[in-house]
DNA sequence: CAGAAATTGGTAATCGATTACCACACTCCC
DNA sequence: GGGAGTGTGGTAATCGATTACCAATTTCTG
């Protein structure tokens, strides 16, 4: 176990300068000594210690990733697409999971940190409680944040245009004659919660539609069935639902349904993300879908662009994504909460 | 950007030597020299580099993972947990998806043992043609298998015992008044394609039901709806079907609906995984339940005793898994596919 | 053909933490 | 007080690959 290039150089008669020479091509050796090397490193099965090579060059090729959990469909989605991205410059990803925890995720960040990632991509699990140690991080290795940031920005971030986002699915729902419409979202802990309420306010005000006070709980189903039953016991039911992201609506729609609120005809319902399930729930889903994989592009290649030692201004990349429009929601009409389905062919 | 145990050592007036021995607590030191390190290494920031300690250790820490795709529900909840037992003893996971494609597989294993991983975690993704890559992984570094396996194992091995799982699936059904059943899988290229549908025949036979043509395509929603449509398409829809995995059986039900056929009135349908979605979808899915977090910690436990040097016989651990049955099959009845939703109430 | 220039091989330093080994100091006991 | 025994600090080797530097040889040039 463990041939080394001493082991290889001295079966092929040679110094290990040379061995490694032969090997690496960063100098020229003669044809024969390139061939008996290659040779005797193909019969002796090497394998260069990766771990010794990164000692040496500093550079340990491995990039350190921190999501809130891998449960959630949509970081699933990021981390294959990081995944995917690194490996087309062949690096390695090295993946923790910070269990929605400032905690864990702060220690997390000083193992990667000791085993000198190459660099960092995080999604911060918290806006306010991240901040010290993420910025740690980002003052000895180039990091970038995916998706959620924390407040007071010294670090790169790419994630999705909330307001685009929002603006889309409000003017869809108003399309189809919702006058008065409800966000049920998150409560304000991260990013993503704060602007995709402010993002859903603002297209409100601008489509002219009425927006009833925002119901704010969790990213889960469970929070979405609750959001649902509140607004079946409460005296108005809007004409539309933006929720903060798939598994809110689907909860959502669930309960709703369950009440005898029938979707879309009584309420459209509108998701966020768009990963798996959402186009897999009956009926399926209309939502915002994330350009993951775009993100997951720009955020390697903006992680080969930071340099830390010196520092430029913050990068904030902000993609545009698009409605997928599925059957939760009344594509097109004129009339208020009673249309029938009569305009359904028309989109 | 670096500060290494001597620098330590010189601001704390002491050799590395004592330094390390101090930071390490692994010999002892004068509490005044342990005091004096203590503080420089505070001041300073000091972080040891990973890295070095590997290359001196000869161990790095790290267990290398490697899956067929991030992106199915599944593997997912697998990595999560194994990420999550690993924590507990302060290791790391290198992870790697293969893309369900053996030479994307080959190479991943070959750039993790290059990292000097301590172990491997591995769910081949093709039963023939991972075996060399796999067989030759497991002589250099403890390997253990999850879920899906190689022909003629030399490694070990942990998964779900699909025996009792179809098992419970078909007496389930049967309880439920099934006398024909279908299985929907996929084509045998894993072994937990081939292990469930034997499974599944078994079953069938010892249970008394009658077993059709199994249905073989791809563990994927897409497969599920196009199995839905043979069957509505086919002379005799079954009283039960069995599905390989749980996108298969949301994409059956939704197919079997839209072609008015109820589920669970006029067919139950099972599912296997639990993962995520069955629980989402509407109905909600009769499914086995994987012990997704014992398979882990299993894993985990059997890598600890992997001993390269001296091979001992190949453990298999198939932890057995739970039915847990939701609205997609009749729970208990006595009569066929006719039934009327009456009986719902009993469970 | 002498000497400069180019090419190529080898030796040893380097990366940073750990630890085997040695040296020194101190205690204890006869 | 001297020799054995114990505790503690320091020096340098180690892990494995890379490469700066030097030395030796070949090639080129006037």
């Amino acid at each position: 176990m463990g041939v080394t290039i001493h082991d290889v150089a001295r079966a092929a008669g040679v110094s290990v300068a040379s061995a490694s020479r032969a090997l690496s091509g960063r100098r020229k050796v003669t044809p024969e000594i390139a061939e008996r090397v290659s040779r005797a490193a193909a019969e002796l099965g090497y394998q260069p210690n990766a771990v010794a090579k990164a000692l040496r060059d500093r550079t340990t090729g491995t990039i350190g990733m921190i999501v809130p959990g891998i449960g959630n469909p949509f970081f699933t989605t990021i981390v294959e697409a990081v995944e995917h991205q690194l490996q087309e410059t062949g690096r390695d990803l090295l993946l923790c999971a910070s269990q929605y925890r400032p905690d864990v995720e702060a220690r997390r960040l000083e193992t990667l940190l000791a085993r000198r990632v190459d660099g960092l991509i995080i999604s911060p699990c918290d806006i306010e409680a991240s901040v010290p140690a993420v910025l740690n991080a980002a003052r000895r290795v180039p990091l970038v944040q995916v998706d959620r940031y924390i407040e007071g920005g010294g670090a790169d971030w790419v994630g999705v245009d909330d307001d685009s986002a929002l603006a889309q699915a409000v003017e869809h729902v108003a399309a189809g004659g919702a006058r008065v419409v409800t966000f049920v979202g998150s409560r304000l802990m991260n990013s993503s919660a704060r602007s995709r309420l402010s993002g859903f306010e603002r297209a409100a005000a601008r489509a002219g539609v009425n927006a009833t006070a925002p119901l704010l709980g969790e990213f889960t189903l469970e929070w979405g069935i609750e959001a649902g039953r509140l607004l079946l016991d409460g005296d108005t039911m809007p004409d539309a639902v933006v929720c903060g992201n798939d598994e809110i609506a689907v909860g959502l729609v669930r309960a709703l349904r369950t009440g005898g609120v029938r979707v879309p005809d009584d309420v459209s319902v509108v998701g966020f993300d768009d990963v798996g399930h959402a186009a897999m729930c009956d009926p399926p889903l209309t939502t915002v879908r994330q350009p993951v994989e775009e993100m997951a592009a720009e955020a390697v290649r903006l992680l080969g662009q930071v340099r830390v030692s010196d520092p430029r201004p913050a990068q904030r990349v902000a993609i545009a994504p698009r409605l997928v429009v599925r059957e939760t929601s009344r594509p097109v009409a004129a009339g208020g909460a009673n249309g029938m389905g009569k305009g359904r062919g028309t989109a």
